[in-house]
DNA sequence: TTATTATGGACATCAAAGGTCCATAATAAA
DNA sequence: TTTATTATGGACCTTTGATGTCCATAATAA
């Protein structure tokens, strides 16, 4: 009866972010794609687009102009520009797994475990298995998101 | 000067459901560990943590039995219970990455490009290759995930 | 100078995470 | 058969973050 609605996925800023770069690779031979033909193509409203573009200029992925003709367009080639840089841009940069039991007991227990680690990894952080296990899994993710570029979407797309 | 704090990245109660697992797997010669030994390890409210303790009995993670030295035990050997089942059980099984711009130019545009593909995959599902980028990587974490289980964290932390 | 376009701040809204409290059900021990 | 104990689930609260709008301002090319 009850209505379970967790949530561990990329929001919809980077859903937009994604698409909004490949319009601007895709179309450019042209310059300075405006806001208003980018919420056009992408169905998403002008207002909230645009701060995303401003995130994604902030960031460097995109150069913008002001005024008349002015617009967006990428500020580096297409294949230079990662998902993951992406995602990172807009989603922020903390680890996929924080620890939330630091001062427990079991941290104790499990890290202290790491005494024979701890010679030549000694950095005092002392972390546990369960830390590793996540944090490869993180690293896993971000190797894959690293490997694919704009360009590569665009590539695979409209090759015929 | 703003304080963006954007996020992707599992709850607190995977944590807890975690770190409560591995006290379980660690004490699994005495049967029925209740609420406050678990409370008191992991330095959580046992209000809370009862919740996630139930979600894991609803899906078959751990045993519960109410009344008198009554608690909880694992329902299945820890080397059967991987951290991506646990994961799922406490975030839900939504996708990593949902289209959010389904109905826009840009989806007919990428979408219809995969017209030869849909001779074989003919599903008519037509995704395009950023769905597919991103269901890739989903994919790859959670292949990860599933490689590793509760079992496998107390094996390494107590070799000695 | 002017029309146009991006930027950023201020809000508004809504859903979900995180957490508490309590009444009830279930169970083993006495 | 009590009784003490323990888990369960519903109701409720608070805080946070995602999503989104609106407007005043800055910047720029024509
Ligand atoms: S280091 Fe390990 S035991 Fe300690 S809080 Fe992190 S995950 Fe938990
Ligand atoms: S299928 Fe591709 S283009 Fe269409 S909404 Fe999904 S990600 Fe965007």
């Amino acid at each position: 009866m009850e209505r379970e609605e967790v949530n561990i996925q990329f929001s919809k800023s980077t859903d937009y972010a994604l698409h909004a770069l490949i319009h601007l690779a895709h179309s450019e031979h042209r310059h300075n794609i405006g806001i208003k033909e980018l919420s056009a193509t992408l169905g998403v409203s002008e207002s909230y687009l645009s701060k995303v573009m401003s995130k994604l200029r902030r960031d460097g992925i995109v150069r913008a102009v002001p005024g008349v003709n002015g617009g967006y367009e990428l500020a580096r080639p297409a294949e230079q520009i990662t998902f993951l840089e992406v995602i990172q841009v807009i989603e922020g940069r903390q680890q996929l797994f924080e620890c939330s039991t630091l001062n427990s007991q079991q941290h104790r227990l499990l890290a202290e475990e790491g005494a024979a680690e701890r010679d030549r990894d000694c950095q005092g952080k002392s972390e546990c298995l369960v830390k590793k296990v996540m944090d490869g899994a993180e690293e896993h993710l971000y190797q894959y998101l690293r490997e694919h570029t704009i360009q590569s979407v665009l590539d695979e797309a409209f090759q015929r």
